[in-house]
Parts: C-alpha cells; structure tokens; sequence
DNA sequence: CTATTTAGTCAGAGTCTCTTACTACTTGGA
DNA sequence: TCCAAGTAGTAAGAGACTCTGACTAAATAG
C-alpha cells in the first residue's frame, strides 16, 4: 500500500472525527469551511492569504468566506494599508469554534499517541513536518489560476 | 500545526504530483477516479468493495466506475456467484495506467526518502501503517448510506 | 416459502472547485 | 506626475464529486 493511500486514509479518518465531534459541540460547518477558518491569524487575513494556504482559488475562498460570514464565524474589515483588500477576522463566536477544534484535535492527537507509542507518534510528526517544509519549498505554486 | 494539516498537505502533495506525471504520460483521469481504480484488485472487485475501500457510497462509486468504463479503463463482467453483482476488472489499457501508476508512486517515494532520509522515511511509512490498521479497526463505519 | 438482507440503479440536489472576464487600487519606473 | 503593469477581489457559469431517498432484483436465513 502506498504512502499516498496511507495518508488518505490517516488524514481522512482525522477529518471526519473533528468534523463529527464540532457537529455534537453544536459547531455546523463543512471540511472546507473550517480548513479555511483554521487559517486565519490573530490579527485576521487577506482573503489571498488565505486561498495560497489552502491552496485553492481566490474565488473558492470568496465563497466559502462568504458562508462563514453567514454563520457569523467570520467577519470582514477594510484592510487599512490597502484599500482593495479585506481583512478577515474571526468573530467572538469563531473564536469559540477554533478553541474547540483545536480541543478535538488534541484529542485526537492523544489518542493516535496511545495508539501508536509517544516515540512513534512524535516521530510521525516530525517527519511529516521536515516533509512539509520540503515539499512546500519544492512546490512551485505560490498563485492558483494563471489565467 | 496540527498533524491533521500536515496529513493534508502530504497527502495533497503527494497527489497532485501523481495525478499531474500521469497526465504528461498520456493518462487522463481524475483523482477521484484514480482513486478508485487504484483499489480493483487482481480478480477484479465488486462495485461494493471498491466504495467501502474509497469510503465514498455505492452510487459515487458507480459515478466513477461509469466514467472510468467509458475512458476504456475498467470493464465489468457478471459476477458468476452472484446475478446481482457485478465484478469489475482492470483492461490492459487500465493495466498499463496502474503500472505507470506505481511507477511514479514509487518515483515520489524515493524522492521522500531522499528529501528526509531512509530511516525517518521508512519509520514514517510504518507508522502510517500501524495507524491505519488501529483507525480502521476503531472506525465503526463498514457502510456508507444507512439510509 | 416468506421475511430480511444485499448488490446495484435511478433521480435529484448540494457542495466545492475551477476558468474566463472584469473592476478598482497600488506600485514602479520614465 | 503619469502611465503601464501588477495585485485584491468580484461575477458568472460550468464541471466534478458527493450525498440522500426510493427502488428492483437476487440471495439467504429461518
């Protein structure tokens, strides 16, 4: 079995616990809704920001702000330094969201750890986080959409 | 950042490479149907197998063997144990597809093992392995579609 | 032989994504 | 200062993938 479909099924069976557990918390939003949310800064984000660390589409992102908007996760600001862009910030209830996701992951992860071993789970992450590094550097894809 | 990102960037990374060289070797599929493919065994498969496999539901699953049928990759064939069922089978184009496939799965993990190093690879690999098995058996999920 | 389960289909809708084309603002020179 | 090129974001539309609900037909358990 390849790596590729072992880490489909690693990151998938991580995906649908959050989203699961978010959903009983009383949390309704989509995979693709809170992988954008889990993105934005303290200090909020440009929607541009946001779509290149996803990796998708300006115009996806638009649309998946504009509906955590209508969740009232999110909000928009006008960026200051530049008059054409938005600042997008989580709201008090984003907020909320995020601690709770980020609570689940923990969870998650502590169970993985019990699963595995501490040794090998701290191993996983490591090696997974040497290869981000490595894979983001090698990727030559800082813009979606060329035309 | 937790690992279910870096799952995700992993996993994206690793597929796009796939679905990207196979597509400069003259295979025109989608991941979804790659996907899909990738877990016909041997014999051939039943459409059910194949989407508890992917984890996707039997009527996506025959989205997907439609498309893949009318590429000229899969045929289907009655199941002789079964007048319902159906075995699906790999064609000798679809053959190839997988052959060229594994061939640059097997590419882009030597490129990981050099990019870490064949320890920290081969322990990330195992222990991706040992996951899979405890998360599979965690998951209460055998079927999609209760409904 | 009947009730239940299982394999697969059909129809329809929702979500996410992309491409093409555009507006408005910013920036880097000449 | 002004203009060309680049950047932030929007609009419209289409395509891919997924699901649920409802169904048919065959297999199986009793």
């Amino acid at each position: 079995m390849s790596i590729g479909t072992l880490l489909f099924i690693a990151q998938r069976a991580f995906e649908e616990e959050i989203v699961t557990a978010l959903h009983d918390a009383g949390f309704n939003f989509t995979i693709a809704q809170g992988r954008l949310a889990a993105r934005i800064g303290e200090q909020g984000s440009r929607l541009t920001e946001l779509a290149n660390a996803a990796g998708i589409a300006k115009q996806s992102a638009a649309y998946l702000l504009r509906q955590l908007e209508e969740i009232g996760l999110v909000a928009r600001q006008h960026d200051p330094r530049d008059a054409r862009a938005q600042l997008v910030v989580l709201t008090e209830y984003g907020r909320k969201a995020q601690l709770a996701a980020r609570d689940i992951e923990a969870r998650i992860e502590r169970r993985w750890q019990d699963l595995l071993s501490p040794a090998a789970f701290k191993e996983l992450k490591q090696h997974l986080g040497t290869l981000r590094e490595l894979v983001d550097r090698h990727a030559e894809s800082p813009e979606r959409q060329l035309g």
